[in-house]
DNA sequence: ATCTGTGAACTCGTTCACAGCT
DNA sequence: AGCTGTGAACGAGTTCACAGAT
């Protein structure tokens, strides 16, 4: 296990959806090729994604699809499962919480943390709210290790300091502006913003050059 | 301009937004260093950035910032502005839709389109709502070009095929699934499954291993 | 015949390091 | 002195292509 990749890790997330829905479809086994096709990578990739594991397919019947699982499960999460905390309940804050909401068991939005006292002390979509004072006693007391950040631009930094003060090891950061933090902080950006922005330059790109069979 | 890479695309949509801001600030100049603290890059990334664009600064005083604003403004951005359409009112749906509102004139989420009849021909955070069966004819009639999926997962490739037949040429799908597309079409994804996920996976090894200073 | 595992080649993106400007 | 612009070196990540397995 010399240091997995950043990238292969999101990728084996990835492979781990597939297979579940393969298993609900009845599949026993799956070649790399056909997981490729599901996922939108290639064929080597996979191969070399699963090799980095350790997990071992064999040759002309593929990969069993459970075993498989149970690899991937076994390397990322965690036997005593993982809470994660949420700062931040705006119209994205509380669309996320819903969209986790009875999530799988081993990863947990567990507590919620926002200013506004309107929200403090309520059960929003299945999760405790709390007030953002509380957000250092209580990751620490619970030793959650993964925090949300969908507070507004201005209020990031100070949030993602209150959650590395209590002791939260990885952030999910919404908010478009770039945390500085210590690095052993893992950080993980989703920039909406960005996203669309992108989407519309090669849009535009389009309507600029109306050939080009290049993606 | 030999086609500019995606990455350095999303760059420059990240260097804008710090602009803007230093601009509020009453800033008129920034060195590439400064940039790149700000966007956590490197100060030769963020030159070889602007030199992508045709942008020069002058040594010893750096950029401009409302010269080199401009500057991506032009090479991004569409002159006569640009239409989105959103697809999926769920929680994820209405929070895009709430975080776009009022956004810049340039970039505008104009139509959102939905199954739920209870939805259809409302006003829904400034944005009019259609029912689905219309979502290629007014995309197409309205020559929107730009796409966001937010419905489930399994209702996503279908969206997409309408999408793209209406003539939209970039997506950003927040759907956990892989679209099939021609591949003239871009597709942005954001997959906050996996992104959480991921970053469970890197506080888990925090646990694992308590040494190492690595990111 | 058709798959996996993997060394080797390659591609793309990033960083280095320094010439040139002010 | 302190910046930018950029060729050149570097490195991470991906694909190629084929030996080995069944």
């Amino acid at each position: 296990m010399p240091s997995i990749s950043g990238k292969t890790i999101g990728r084996l997330c990835v492979y781990r959806r597939q297979l579940q829905r393969l298993r609900d479809e009845g599949k026993s086994n799956v070649y790399s090729h056909q997981l490729a096709a599901l996922t939108g990578g290639s064929a080597a990739q996979v191969r070399r994604d699963l090799m980095a594991i350790g997990y071992r397919g064999t040759p002309y019947h593929g990969y069993r699809i459970d075993e498989l699982s149970g690899s991937i499960a076994s390397f990322l999460d965690d036997p005593d499962g993982q809470e994660v905390a949420l700062v931040g309940l705006g119209n994205l804050g509380r669309a996320i919480l819903a969209y986790f909401d009875g999530w799988r068991p081993h990863l947990t939005i567990t507590a919620a943390f926002d200013v506004d006292p309107g929200k403090v002390d309520r059960v929003i979509h299945g999760c405790k709210c709390y007030a953002i004072a509380k957000l250092e006693s209580i990751t620490r007391r619970r030793k959650i290790a993964v925090g949300v950040i969908c507070v507004p631009a201005r209020e990031a930094q100070t949030v993602a300091e209150k959650l590395a003060g209590g002791g939260v090891k990885a952030i999910v950061n919404f908010a478009p502006r770039r945390l500085h933090l210590p690095d052993d902080i893992y950080v993980e950006d989703i920039d909406v913003t960005t996203a669309l922005e992108k989407a519309a330059f090669f849009a535009l790109e389009h309507k600029r050059q109306p050939d080009s069979k290049a993606k």
